[in-house]
DNA sequence: CATGAATGAGTCTTCATTCAT
DNA sequence: GATGAATGAAGACTCATTCAT
């Protein structure tokens, strides 16, 4: 018998092919939203800047909105990443420590592209339709929820959900007009951070302080 | 002393005539944003369904993002007057019951025109740099730094300019959320507030809990 | 009193110079048409033939098809205003006469713009469910019948509506395969008459010939 | 004399498979001719629906037309095998049956797939320059010249191309007529044959009344 | 020979804006 | 000032066809 060919499943070269000009559109997109914005931002332009024809941006992406939504996807992807990554260190901690990590780590989110980012955030027009981005909204949702469950005796707020989706928006939109409004407050970063904890930390376990001073 | 010419401000007849077209312009502004949608929404839709030509339409409004950021300053000014009655009303209150009322003010602010208020939230490119706009957002913030400091006593947090930008923007956020998610949570809208005061009254005033245990 | 001012309705202004344009369109419609093929003429092509910008032509047709639909009206109005006047000079004729006269004048129908109208034939796709190009063919339809039923006991078919179908369409048929093929057979052209004279008579008046005989 | 090399045409596993291939082509532009029509029929589409690549449909014809083409006249072929058949059965009968018989034919012909043949009236370019099918049309008129020419002395007319051009040209357009109008009138079948035959007979034959009534 | 990703010229269509009446 | 017909740049999108693999 002859040796072993060896055949791990490996991405054909057309597949790959495809996958480059998958990624080459989204990159492409994501520069020419940052460098014209949205409105501005033809599939044409996009196609060019992307070094590929306009057909074959057609070939993948039905539209342009599908081809903004799948970029706002990738990035939502590696944001929540961050996210995943924070929790699972913090998830043994005590809940004021893991708090002020969350808010950090939401503030490293909203800095990994600052500019595109903010394109998203004023913008592209709102697809909440579209499954993949709620997706990840719920995951996000899901994550925070799961944690405050582990935690769940320290917690004064009998409705989860309810803290869930409080802390997770109002995060959201601290951190999202924080880095708004100081592209560049590096010294602001921890008094910002601790304030927001406190808020969020005054929120979840407001006896505590009150035991603590009995 | 010469008599008295009087000159109290008065229409003229083609003044108001001029009034009531722009009236009615921003009018068909926003029923044609709420029925068709930022995108689909043509200065020619919007000329037409105002009774009006388009030539009148640029007679009064240079191009069609001077026209949507008019209506937007109408909307908001029409919320801001909620805001700045609310705020009167509450200016003796004791903190809790004031920032209570806030939240309930909010909330309103949100409900004038739902729809129109997603649409601009979801479809509307931001303009933050329209003068008026800004105007509208700092004078809030004013309004409510305002009244913080005449309560400073009583607040924690030294940084009232932080404390201010957290309070407008949490509650916003909130309550934009909020309002997105469940248009017909009728019962759900006391609890809610609770939890919004239970939050930013908690970041204001932490020791207040503390100092009742003792 | 002032002379009276003459008010006679008149297109104004902009109804005339609107109507220009229509026309202009519908005359380039044409020769584009002739000129290059149904699926070469573009709306911009036609546009700029025309006279007009693309965006004139998009205001008063809302697509290419229409565009040519109502070419294909007004031609067919044109034609059928020749059968119109044929049939009225021939109702007080005898049958077989009559019948000459009107495949005469199908003929001559044909011979309008025979280019344009092999141009329909051939490479506009049926738009059979536009409602007015149903319309004219019912009103030919029903001018051949009402001529028919005054002779009534001329015809030995009791079914008029069958016999109007059948004449209507056979004379379509022959006429325009004798324009189609032989373009420029001018001597041919009584001969062709005669022989679907004979055919058509022969169908709707067989006992005359065996009276004769007899 | 050489040994005889066996030239009997035997397809290759090859070329039967190339043939194979040809008629999943065809019957696939059949099926996306009939199911989205002409304009939307996409060589890309067909060969998707033919499950094979663009690649190899361009390996078989040179472009889309000639892919309609030959589709086109495989159905013609199939259709003539009909009035052939129906030809050669009725070549001894006579006229009046004869014709009869043909009309029949014709009609069964315009039944083969009705949805096609009205695609290819209606919306498929009329390719009249393409050589088979004129050769295919030449065709037709050939056999029933020939036919008409062996019953040349029941034949009134002295022109039998004339005679001829008309016969094929009315028959195919009442039947194409009947076919689009009546698409499921059973009943009407016969009648419709009788007056077809009637108007045909009447003119091939006018002599046959007289004589009867003689 | 087959494959199907890539091409890009060319379409249709929209819409903010102008300007003669 | 009002009107609305006209403008035309620009954009989204299609599809017959090619060619590297």
């Amino acid at each position: 018998m002859a040796r072993a060919i060896p055949t791990i499943p490996r991405k054909s070269a057309s597949q790959e092919r495809s996958r480059a000009t998958v990624e080459a559109l989204l990159d492409a997109t994501a520069r020419v939203l940052t460098r014209v914005g949205y409105d501005r931002a033809s599939t044409n332009r996009i196609a060019v800047t992307a070094g590929v024809s306009v057909g074959s941006l057609y070939q993948y992406f039905p539209n342009k909105e599908a081809l903004v939504a799948a970029l706002v996807a990738r990035h939502n992807r590696e944001i929540l990443q961050l996210v995943r990554d924070a929790l699972e260190e913090v998830a043994s901690l005590d809940l004021p420590t893991a708090v002020r990590a969350m808010v950090a780590a939401a503030l490293d989110a909203h800095l990994v592209d600052p500019t595109l980012h903010r394109i998203f955030a004023e913008q592209v027009p709102r697809m909440g339709q579209l499954a993949e981005i709620e997706a990840l909204e719920r995951e996000t949702f899901q994550l925070v929820r799961t944690y405050l469950e582990k935690r769940r005796r320290e917690i004064s707020t009998k409705d989860l959900d309810a803290a869930t989706s409080i802390l997770v928006t109002t995060v959201e939109a601290l951190t999202h007009q924080f880095v708004i409004n100081k592209p560049d407050a590096h010294g602001d970063r921890d008094r910002f951070i601790d304030e927001v904890t406190r808020l969020l930390v005054g929120y979840l376990m407001p006896r505590r302080t009150a035991k603590r001073v009995k």
